[in-house]
DNA sequence: CGATGACTTGAACGCCATCAATCGCTGTGG
DNA sequence: CCACAGCGATTGATGGCGTTCAAGTCATCG
């Protein structure tokens, strides 16, 4: 949608990559810019001061982050993988965005859309168990990046433990518990998971 | 700042009273009105198909709430307690916003404002401890609701607990000890609270 | 090969939930 | 005015889910 809005109006746009582990942006750094994902995998995360840490959002191709009103970023965004990434400055778009009131509405529209990711997440963070919440984030990037029926995650353990509000333990358990169930299989190295029953985990989610 | 909105353009606008424990609307009804709080509180929450309850929010006076994108409420909205609200209909506002550029990126900002709180609740729900919760819980309301200083609670302590993904049992148990320690008091009824020492609080909350 | 890092698996602990009893306030009727 | 029911809140005892701690396994890479 982003590289859309751009190629309509005149704004200088960038594509610029990030190596696997790199910093895109910082928390509480001014928000000059606006991504999308081309080709890769973000992370969006908060820490408190002991270090425990939670993701707020995966970012994968087609996405846009970086999307914040306040002058400064909530989260600080790391690429998973060796990423590319669609940069826009901030000020190109509101100058634009002021002149053009479409534009104004797809900025509410992507900014809804993403609300509505948000709000879905509190359901399962206040209240699900981590059997439910495995099965959430499954059945979800399932959905989001099944390339011919196999998931490659770009992320370990230990990020969707954080972005489930678990152990990285808890989130191996669930997951050999539903191979053991045979809703999924495993290939190679244990990033590669291909889910067997999609409905079975549906079940579970509740 | 919907009101100053409603003023500003020609839109037709209603206040209307809701009693005590009554819904304003329902999940995945159609999203026809938009809504701030004159005065009075109200709860949004989505339910999982056991019962089990998240609040996403508490709507005080000057609240704008029931501002969706989607056609379709993604909560349940109920009073707390004897409220009555400013009524809009969502088709005045977005026929004004087609040709007000302003008002589309007033909006925006609300949503954005909203998008923020959001994913702060985010962090607490996945990653804070009980005490942290009900800490960071008090100085929320201590800011929104600290009428001369001493807070009265809309809310029982069971909304408290769906809010923050507790049981009351555990909110209960928190606030004694808090009171224990001295951060706050209680005034006749337990809804109503004067915090004592905010840093102490703070210092909890991390 | 040995080292390193990611993941799995097992055992024990602890925080919060669950279950249950009691307190206290409010309103209602005798 | 008091008895009592009813609800919300507190408090205590117990239990369980997920965490923590600790090996152990597997894949990758020097």
């Amino acid at each position: 949608m982003l590289r859309k809005l751009v190629s309509q109006a005149k704004i200088s746009s960038a594509e610029c990559g990030y190596r696997k582990g790199n910093e895109i942006f910082g928390q509480a750094e001014p928000a000059d810019y606006i991504y999308q994902v081309i080709e890769g995998a973000v992370r969006s995360h908060k820490l408190l001061s002991d270090g425990r840490r939670q993701i707020g959002a995966f970012h994968l191709a087609r996405d846009i982050f970086g999307l914040k009103n306040g002058d400064f970023h909530r989260f600080t965004a790391e690429a998973i993988i060796d990423t590319t990434a669609c940069v826009v400055k901030r000020q190109s778009l509101e100058r634009v965005a002021r002149a053009d009131p479409a534009m104004v509405r797809s900025l509410l529209t992507m900014t809804t859309d993403n609300l509505q990711q948000v709000e879905k997440h509190i359901l399962l963070l206040g209240r699900k168990t981590s059997q439910e919440r495995v099965a959430a984030f499954l059945l979800e990037m399932h959905g989001r990046l099944a390339a011919a029926d196999v998931m490659a995650l770009p992320m370990s353990r230990r990020d969707i433990a954080d972005y489930l509000g678990l152990t990285l333990e808890t989130v191996s358990r669930m997951l050999s518990e539903f191979h053991r169930k045979g809703y999924l299989k495993f290939l190679g190295t244990h990033r590669q998971i291909v889910v067997l029953k999609p409905a079975g985990l549906a079940e579970i989610d509740s």
